[in-house]
DNA sequence: CTTGACCCTAGACCCTAGTCTAGGGTTTAA
DNA sequence: TTAAACCCTAGACTAGGGTCTAGGGTCAAG
């Protein structure tokens, strides 16, 4: 009950409240996709509550397939004060790799939709091709390879 | 001088169409994402040219953050041909996670643009937050016990 | 008939993204 | 004052998803 507003957390409340664990954190800290935090007297991390929003972006954005490293170019963007020109080149690249995906996954979606009504009927479900919908449909053709 | 349509790769061409190695085709056809191939007399791989296209698939499903067991289940869906039950089950699975994913990515679309636009001009860009988009917007998280 | 480009298997190895010890210090409630 | 419940570092270990090597067969061209 105390009345003074928690504003900083331990290790342990900052992985509970992002849903990761403490060697998680550490991990991540290491990896430079945290920053260093500031230590209490005898060297235990403390972290401002925005760890915890920070934390569940990148397992958010680890789930719609980007790398760790990805993820960090992600939260430069918003960490670096300067740097306006490689802001503005890396955002455009990121949209570009965003947009490829949400098209993607609408295709995905079209195709397990027509499997789930047209095809779960009494019909043949083979008639149904998942596949096609992200191979014929999309991407012409467009090396599509690097991911940073 | 054999102008007839090739009706069937071999891992090396199929590989090379795909944009994967041949061990991944080999991996794969371990892990049961590839069915097992016709073979020759020798014993080489003979891949019907839909191999292709299904390696389209898995490798751009692993770049909408599925795990090779996911993709799995998804192909799965196209090669049974019976268990409707099964198949409707999966795919409305399916789609729930591919809706999460596609408002994940809108969001973080929005973010970025408006990283862009507004913040990429003069002003300071860590006005513009990206994590947020991701955090406060989405997943109501129930452990939120925010005491001001 | 040999050289290079293929193919085969089995198993070792590698990178990513953590996860788990081992060994030890601190704080707090009973 | 001691046990639970935290925290620390360093380093070993794991799982997923491949990638590479060794050792060997096949085939087409020169």
């Amino acid at each position: 009950m105390s009345t003074e507003k928690q504003t900083s957390l331990t290790i342990g409340r900052t992985a509970k409240q992002a849903g990761v664990t403490i060697d998680t954190i550490r991990f991540y800290e290491h990896r430079g996709l945290l920053p260093m935090p500031q230590r209490t007297a005898n060297g235990y991390r403390l972290y401002p509550p925005e760890t915890v929003s920070r934390l569940h972006f990148i397992r958010r954005a680890k789930g719609l397939g980007f790398t760790l490293d990805e993820i960090h170019t992600l939260l430069k963007l918003q960490d670096m004060g300067g740097a306006k020109a490689d802001v503005k080149a890396l955002t455009e690249h990121k949209l570009k790799q965003i947009e490829i995906k949400i098209t993607d996954l609408q295709l995905m979606q079209d195709a397990l939709r027509k499997l789930n009504t047209q095809c779960s009927g009494t019909g043949n479900v083979s008639n149904c091709p998942i596949i096609e919908t992200l191979t014929v449909n999309s991407l012409p053709n467009s090396d599509n390879s690097s991911t940073e």
